[in-house]
DNA sequence: TTGAAAGCGCTACCAT
DNA sequence: ATGGTAGCGCTTTCAA
């Protein structure tokens, strides 16, 4: 069914049904009521992409991210889908992984849906050598990037300085006493590497020689946090504190120093990274780091919409993170 | 740009430019090169939805969920999505709430939309009053329930039967010799009932007189379990075990039992439901009922491209849910 | 206030 | 193997 159909049944043209449809003035009540009627009575919807197609804009954000079955990523999806749906903006999601060939295929499929913009969430997005997708794509449309930068035209930036908080996490630590901080971490991708760099930054500046002797890698998987704690405490290495890159990794730390007997906050302090469910979930709670993701994620949509707007809109911008004390570190 | 332009500059028709979009035969290898390469160096991309409106099919199925911060609906979601891209339809998502009017909205905006069909991820779709919107949907399009059940032409379901995994769990219970079991909820969706109903049924077959005044409601939030534990303690109601109707309820149950020096699983049995990953993120782990979200999503697309291709398929299918025993209840 | 018709980018059918 | 063209459902401009 179209407005064709309707237009024959309401014996008017398709023009008026357009107008009504649309809400453009110029129609007398009577064959807007006539019309409407016989709308409602055929259960006609209007054909997006029809209409798309002339004004070529369909009213929808591509929306990526590497997992959305990731908590963290499944918040993110979640504001910004809220967010746009109250703009009268639909979401099309694409959870691409983290395979640089199954990004570039997803960016073309956005591309060829004729998406208004896409915004990715998450650093996995910026690649250290070939965005020449992210460009391509920003030729046509707004690109925005949640914790991540490019330098392209017609991108724009929105992140957590996880650097700073890392480092002031550190020091936070330290003013309590600890001095031998274990770091366990899970992802070298941009946002990896500046939580890395914010760490060694606060362990140098509190005076330790050989920061990266404390820094251990692990998949996300929580048994890998045990095995690696295992290890750690198996070596005889000192330490009364560790911080990991995300709020699981804690919650393995914890189970595994518990096993062995040893007590969180007691005898070793834990700090998360995400301030995810997570923290409230684990016994004892997990001391955390805010990295803001709710303000991330609704900050990208608003940016998103000044564009649209033609309003000024920064490039880049940052916003602090903030640690958020439980049981497993007191303040 | 367009399939003209790109038309011109080879210096062929747009119906050969078509032709080699498409992948369809009759086109020499030498002007497919030539094509191919002006559409890259152009970087063109076709219009998807220009190509939709003659085809009446733009490869984009809606998938609806309450939220999928929510953990268990970020997996289904997460599932459908990988599923569906692996055939080459795209998600379109929509977090729609519980709110009936919202659903609503959101199933007019994907039908305008001209999405290939629905998938609604969850028992909250299954309306106990007002299904009408539903019904006008498979009027033009397939729709797919997860966990509930529709009576309409087009419509299918895949659910698990969670009265059976409930009752079944009463018994296994039962069978370590637990008579006093709590069951504590969150919903009183389709799902909410049928899990009820289960329990119930379980406890009667074990003779148990009353079991309504075992049950209590709550909601999703960890500290209402914790509160509700409070207040049965304090009442000195006598029990050996509780069911939650999800695993975040049980975690909260679990900590305030913890609280008041009751051991889990010594003192009290704890079983929770969804067999999600807090159920081992929690200390003790948690034994916890497995209502298999990663066969039911899977088996929702499969379903869904069976109806595409004229398949035969059953209407509604319901598979089997499995306990998962770990720490707060062993086998 | 209303209607007629062009045009949006593509596919598919019919010719050549 | 290639090209011409109608038609998909809608918006918008121009006329009446």
């Amino acid at each position: 069914m179209n407005i064709y159909d309707i237009a024959e049944k309401a014996e008017v043209s398709i023009a008026t049904v357009s107008r009504i449809l649309n809400h453009k003035g110029n129609v007398s009540p009577k064959t807007r009521e006539k019309v409407l009627k016989v709308m409602d009575e055929m259960g006609y919807t209007p054909n997006a992409f029809a209409r798309a197609l002339g004004l070529d804009s369909i009213k929808m954000i591509g929306v990526m991210c590497s997992d959305v079955s990731d908590i963290y990523y499944a918040k993110a999806v979640s504001i910004i889908e809220n967010e746009l749906r109250e703009k009268g903006y639909d979401a099309l999601l694409c959870c691409t992984g983290t395979n640089i060939s199954d990004k570039k295929k997803a960016i073309d499929v956005l591309l060829s849906k004729r998406v208004d913009a896409i915004i990715l969430i998450g650093s996995v997005f910026q690649e250290s050598t070939d965005n020449s997708h992210i460009k391509k794509a920003a030729k046509s449309i707004p690109v925005i990037i949640i914790n991540g930068e490019f330098k392209f035209e017609n991108t724009y930036s929105i992140m957590c300085d996880e650097q700073k908080a890392m480092r002031d996490c550190v020091l936070a630590l330290s003013e309590k006493g600890h001095k031998d901080i274990l770091y366990i971490y899970d992802s070298d991708s941009f946002s990896g590497k500046r939580k890395i760099k914010g760490y060694i930054e606060g362990m140098e500046q509190i005076g330790t020689d050989n920061p990266e002797t404390y820094i251990s890698k692990c998949n996300k998987d929580i048994s890998c946090a045990g095995t690696l704690i295992n290890d750690i405490i198996k070596s005889e290495i000192k330490f009364s504190a560790i911080i990991t890159s995300v709020d699981t990794l804690a919650i393995g730390a914890i189970k595994a120093l518990t096993k062995h007997g040893i007590k969180v906050p007691e005898d070793v302090s834990v700090v998360g990274f995400n301030n995810s469910i997570l923290a409230d979930f684990s016994s004892p709670t997990i001391t955390s780091i805010d990295n803001k993701v709710d303000i991330l994620s609704t900050d990208a949509v608003r940016t998103l919409l000044d564009v649209f707007e033609n309003k000024s809109v920064a490039k880049a911008k940052t916003i602090q993170a903030e640690i958020i004390y439980r049981e497993s570190f007191a303040k």
